[in-house]
RNA sequence: GCCCGGGUGGCGGAAUGGCAGACGCUGAGGACUUAAAAUCCUCCGGGGAUUUUUCCUCAUGUGGGUUCGACUCCCACCCCGGGCACCA
């Protein structure tokens, strides 16, 4: 179909709702009166909001922009109730994709890098959304990365910054070292979803997270209520907390190999140990194969093993192996001799790397004993069943219920007394104790590339590795490396970069090559929003102290683990350092829906983007954002729909003509505000309508989020005050006045410039900017006539209509008398009648 | 396997134990117009009865339960999405 010949956005615009021009012209006028501008004013209660700071690549799609529109209807809802809003905006901007692109396009990765903060920035602004673009900051400027050295030196001091030699998880597209959390779908890069994770033994910095695995366990409870519960969850989940004992049992022989200590959360069971399992990369393991007689045969397995469980092969349905390694260990609590084998399904990673093998009492333990013929001994009989029988068994007895038996001096204990007093013996033994292991392990945050934040140390011939000084920060990244994305880090190949003088001797040294995980900038980026100028500290501690904790956090839900757990630990160790006093960053966190198209998130690489910017040219910001707030509740995803921003577009084009009707009659009107009188029944109508409204989409702007259904609300609003025309007949023009000012108040936190714009025609010289949420009037607002739904055994039946307050007496007077009620209930006695005033009668006949 | 979400018209969704389907989209019909766009009005879950007004009945993944009353609470199951996963 040929294009129309149409003026303004979507299929045609009729009114004089002109969004380009009207948003301009708002964004102008709040600019000149430094709206969004706020200081630290502990006279005034605050709200920090924030929304996840961007990665500025690509373009910026709908998806991006829903994001923004939640957090700016609750900083505009917040500012117009009074608070002292922070409301900040800045750029995630060190990564790899600004190195990869760079190499692909001969191009530094600062070019792409502040192109795509420009095109960033230019949308956001096209939108009106409340920042204080003051505060903007940038993570790759090195104003913002010389606190990252900052810190690590501070951690360094502390011991909580180390290095090592282990083995991590190398992605050999990204070509660098990942995290643990950066590794998903069991043993995929997080970036390259299809690119298997590589294990690689490498010397690497780690911050350790696990020096605070319990205060990131135990202070989810202060989170509980502000954050998701799955949000939680993951993160418990995450750090692993188990309790158990670890038990040393020795090797028969050889002496020199041993003794080996196994993890167990199940000591209560260690009588019906029928072997030990060593995890194949166990230390012990060639010591032991050392001279056995199974040696020849178990070194070829062990070969084939090592080899396989490099990969992280889909362990799950992994088939177990193993082998004898021809030796034997002792139990310490009652000197058995049992079997030493070395299994697949044991993790290096995970305990001490070797477990005790009670196949009636565990499944994979079961699963392997059977395979290989090891005997299975019941230690636990469950109470009220068949005994169980080990050389029948099918299905391990796991739970903690039943009575200890075939244990010794324990037997005919509890499981759970028996794990007390068991772990206690083997303390007092000397041969184990009780022990708390984490699933967390320490952050690896060495990557070997250059958009990065430079580690600040060197190395020196003579005094080893050398911290740089704090005078000497920032460590700046060279201007002009070789970029090639192969072999190590390009800042080892920029010799201006490398060559150093070592601060100690004064002799030549080599400055560390790798640079920081970009997780290690985004995971305090929002307290330098509180201070982003400081030139002498990462913040003052004071501006710190009135701003935090961040009021509302919102974003996306991918951000569970990674960022979030990353950002509590950092908090802690400010914290500790002295910083600052709470121990939680983030009061309350808000995962919202991702915008779909097709059924699938937006993204550049599936080609169905929606770009924010020509969403912005076609219907103006206001539709787009008043759009994605009303197409779906916030938490869920969202499905794009061509057809459903048009609706939104028509709507608003409805209420501006609405207001360009009336604002002749009513520019000149007084403002009632909530106290006019009504004088006819159509002003009682829409005074009602609109009170109710007000009241219904305060609690859904304040308590739950349900910007959908605040949004319906208006629309039902606009539906009756288009109903109740021609309003010249009938209501006068300071009510006319009162209500539509009230729908356009409604409507400002989310579709701000076409408020202002309706503001100033509703007469108002100063900007909707300065106004307050309004208070509905409960007067105006009740209805002084309702309808009682009459219901016969549940079912209902009729309606009854009666003054507001209506005892029970009357409403059922007038309920016998509607034909539909009595055509159920006459004849038949009334057992009984639930009344719930103004709403509802409920008759319950017999038979 | 374990742990979280979720399942309501043609579609997005609404309903905080009290009229299921608000509001919007799509569709159909009408008004206006030379015409189109825009705008305005009406209808729009299934089945049945009724000449009209209207009435009955089924229906919120499935099956039970609690309750005067259940989309909402409880139990079991099915399906979809997400997280973790030989974690000892």
């Amino acid at each position: 179909m040929a294009e129309q010949n149409t003026t303004g956005a979507g299929a045609g615009a009729v009114s004089g709702y002109d969004p380009q021009k009207i948003e301009a012209k708002w964004q102008k006028r709040w600019a000149e009166a430094r709206v969004f501008e706020t200081e630290a004013d502990p006279s005034k209660p605050k709200y920090y909001v924030l929304e996840m700071l961007p990665y500025p690549s690509g373009t910026m799609h709908m998806g991006h922009m829903r994001n923004y529109a939640i957090g700016d209807v609750v900083a505009r809802v917040k500012r117009m109730r009074g608070f002292n809003v922070l409301h900040p905006m800045g750029w995630d901007a060190f990564g790899l994709p600004a190195e990869n692109a760079a190499i692909k396009n001969k191009t530094h990765p600062r070019t792409w890098t502040n192109n795509n903060i420009a095109q960033f920035q230019r949308v956001l602004r096209r939108f009106g959304f409340s920042y204080d673009w003051r505060r903007e900051i940038s993570t790759c400027e090195p104003e913002y990365y010389r606190w990252n050295q900052w810190f690590f030196l501070r951690m360094l001091e502390r011991g909580l910054a180390y290095r090592k030699k282990s083995l991590v998880n190398w992605c050999p597209k990204c070509c660098t070292v990942l995290a643990n959390e950066q590794v998903v779908n069991g043993g995929f890069c997080w970036r390259h979803e299809d690119t298997r994770v590589e294990s690689r033994e490498i010397e690497q910095w780690f911050l350790k997270t696990t020096a605070y695995s319990d205060q990131l366990l135990d202070d989810l409870k202060e989170l509980e209520g502000g954050w998701p519960e799955r949000v939680i969850l993951m993160q418990q989940n995450w750090i692993g907390k188990s309790q158990g004992a670890k038990v040393r049992f020795a090797v028969a022989d050889p002496a020199s190999a041993g003794p080996i200590e196994i993890f167990t959360t199940r000591i209560d069971t260690i009588y019906g140990a029928t072997a030990l399992i060593l995890a194949p990369k166990h230390p012990f393991v060639d010591k032991l194969l050392e001279g056995s007689p199974a040696r020849a045969e178990a070194e070829a397995k062990l070969k084939k093993m090592r080899q396989t469980s490099v990969k992280t092969e889909d362990l799950a349905t992994l088939e177990k192996e193993g082998f004898f390694t021809g030796r034997f260990a002792l139990n310490p609590f009652n000197g058995e001799k049992i079997p030493i084998w070395v299994g697949n399904f044991v993790l290096m990673e995970y305990g001490t790397g070797a477990i005790m093998a009670v196949p009636a009492h565990d499944q994979r333990d079961l699963e392997f004993c059977r395979k290989y013929g090891l005997p299975v001994r019941v230690v636990i009989q469950p109470e009220n069943t068949e005994p169980l029988d080990g050389a029948t068994l099918s299905a391990p007895h796991e739970e903690h219920t039943g009575k200890l038996v075939n244990s010794g001096r324990y037997n005919d204990l509890a499981p759970d007394a028996a794990i007390r007093k068991m772990t206690a013996d083997a303390e007092q033994k000397g041969f184990g104790k009780g022990e708390t292991i984490f699933r967390l392990r320490d952050w690896g945050i060495s990557r070997q590339r250059y958009w990065g934040t430079p580690i600040p140390v060197m190395y020196c011939p003579k005094d080893g590795m050398v911290p740089v000084p704090d005078k000497g920060l920032p460590v700046v990244l060279p201007p002009n490396p070789k970029l090639t994305g192969e072999g190590e880090s390009p800042l080892a190949s920029t010799p201006e970069f490398v060559n150093t003088t070592c601060p100690k001797c004064g002799g030549p040294a080599r400055r560390e090559t790798d640079t920081m995980d970009t997780f290690v900038d985004s995971s305090w980026y929002f307290y330098r929003y509180c201070d982003p100028q400081n030139d002498k500290a990462p913040f003052d501690s004071a501006k710190v102290a009135y701003w935090f904790p961040i009021d509302q956090y919102i974003g996306g839900i991918t951000h569970a683990i990674l960022h979030l757990l990353y950002s509590r630990f950092w908090c802690k160790v400010m914290r500790d350092i002295g910083l600052v006093k709470h121990d939680e960053p983030i009061a309350r966190l808000f995962t919202q829906g991702m915008v779909q198209k097709g059924g699938v998130a937006m993204s550049k690489s599936r080609g169905n983007v929606v770009g924010a910017e020509e969403m912005a040219q076609k219907y103006g910001a206001d539709t787009g954002r008043l759009y994605t707030l009303f197409a779906a509740p916030p938490e869920k995803d969202l499905e794009w729909s061509e057809e459903g921003i048009e609706g939104s577009w028509r709507f608003l084009n409805r209420v501006y003509r609405l207001i360009e009707r009336h604002s002749n009659s009513v520019r000149g009107a007084k403002s009632e505000s909530a106290d006019a009188a009504a004088t006819s029944a159509k002003e009682k109508a829409l005074l009602r309508k609109v009170h109710q409204t007000l009241r219904r989409v305060t609690s859904d702007f304040e308590s739950r989020w349900h910007f959908n259904s605040a949004i319906a609300l208006i629309m039902e609003l606009s539906n009756e005050i288009y109903a109740q025309e021609p309003l010249e007949d009938g209501v006068r023009p300071e009510v006319q006045k009162e209500v539509l000012e009230l729908l356009t108040l409604m409507l400002a936190p989310m579709t701000p410039h076409l408020a202002e714009e309706l503001w100033e025609m509703l007469g108002h010289t100063d900007g909707l900017w300065n106004a307050s949420w309004p208070a509905f009037n409960e007067e105006l607002a009740r209805e002084d006539e309702v309808e009682i739904v009459v219901q016969v055994s549940g079912r209902v039946r009729g309606r009854v209509k009666v003054a507001a307050g209506a005892g029970e007496e009357e409403v059922l007077k007038l309920a016998l008398a509607d034909p539909g009620v009595s055509h159920h209930a006459d004849g038949r006695r009334i057992v009984r009648k639930i009344f719930v005033p103004d709403k509802l009668l409920n008759l319950v006949v017999a038979g």
